[in-house]
DNA sequence: AACTACCTCAACCGCGATAGC
DNA sequence: AGCTATCGCGGTTGAGGTAGT
């Protein structure tokens, strides 16, 4: 029985397994591994070639926009990391994991509340998303958007104990639309006439795959908002 | 400069699903 | 149908980096 390598992967280790990926092409992990010389896994090749090696990864920080989608998409698809990322381009599931692990469950920490909590969904829902849109939405009237927002205050309907970090982020002015959050979801991307998305469905998932560079929309669906939660459903 | 606490993210582990025999 | 190998996913860990004191 070989005794499989662990632990960081060396350059050498990274270019055998890029140069085998180019002749094989991926998947049969194991084959690739032996194939490839590597004292590695197959199971180890899949991860770093998915986590790190593959093309079009993007590094670096988690933009606001990728933010905004990892929340609303853990509305939808609460910690199916593998799910939220294929709307992530450039993104892996170890990314929206961390970034979750790291940024999200940490608020809810401070916030002494449970990360799927009611509490602490509200908070995502009225206090970080808008702060999201409102990083995302320039608030001027100098904006290309051809839709005319009437901005003002929305607030949160609980009461929520923000840690002196906390406050920072949500003591900001919270501009939204006043009536129609997916309104401002849909609008702060170009690309596209919002008017061309009659629904807040459709204009969730245009705004949701502007990224992707596909135009797959999810059909049937049906996405709207209560003071509660957040629902989507076929 | 040295130490400590905290953060980030690459990597591993375990488990369930699936494919092939 | 049952077994085994492999894959894919979510949970978790820990090394290295950074900020604060």
């Amino acid at each position: 029985m070989e005794i499989m390598k662990k632990g960081p992967w060396s350059l050498d280790e990274d270019s055998k397994l890029i140069h085998s990926i180019s002749l094989l092409g991926h998947g049969r992990w194991e084959s690739l591994a032996h194939f490839a010389g590597l004292k590695r896994s197959g199971k180890s090749c899949r991860m770093r070639w998915l986590n790190y090696l593959r093309p079009n990864l993007r590094r670096g920080k988690i933009t606001p926009q990728e933010q905004l989608l990892i929340l609303l998409l853990h509305f939808r698809f609460g910690n199916r990391w593998a799910e939220i990322a294929k709307n992530l381009p450039g993104r892996s599931d170890n990314d929206v994991k961390n970034y979750w692990r790291t940024k999200v469950q940490k608020h809810a920490k401070e916030l002494h509340c449970d990360v799927n909590s009611q509490q602490f969904r509200n908070f995502l829902l009225y206090q970080w998303l808008p702060s999201l849109l409102a990083q995302q939405i320039p608030c001027s009237s100098s904006s290309s958007s051809s839709s005319s927002m009437t901005i003002s205050n929305i607030t949160c309907p609980i009461n929520v104990s923000v840690s002196s970090t906390e406050a920072e982020l949500v003591t900001e002015p919270v501009l939204i639309d006043d009536s129609n959050i997916w309104n401002n979801l849909s609008s702060f991307e170009h690309g596209f006439n919002i008017s061309d998305f009659s629904t807040p469905a459709d204009q969730y998932y245009c705004q949701n795959y502007w990224a992707s560079g596909t135009s797959e929309m999810l059909p049937d669906e049906t996405l709207c908002l209560d003071d509660m939660d957040l629902w989507l459903f076929p």
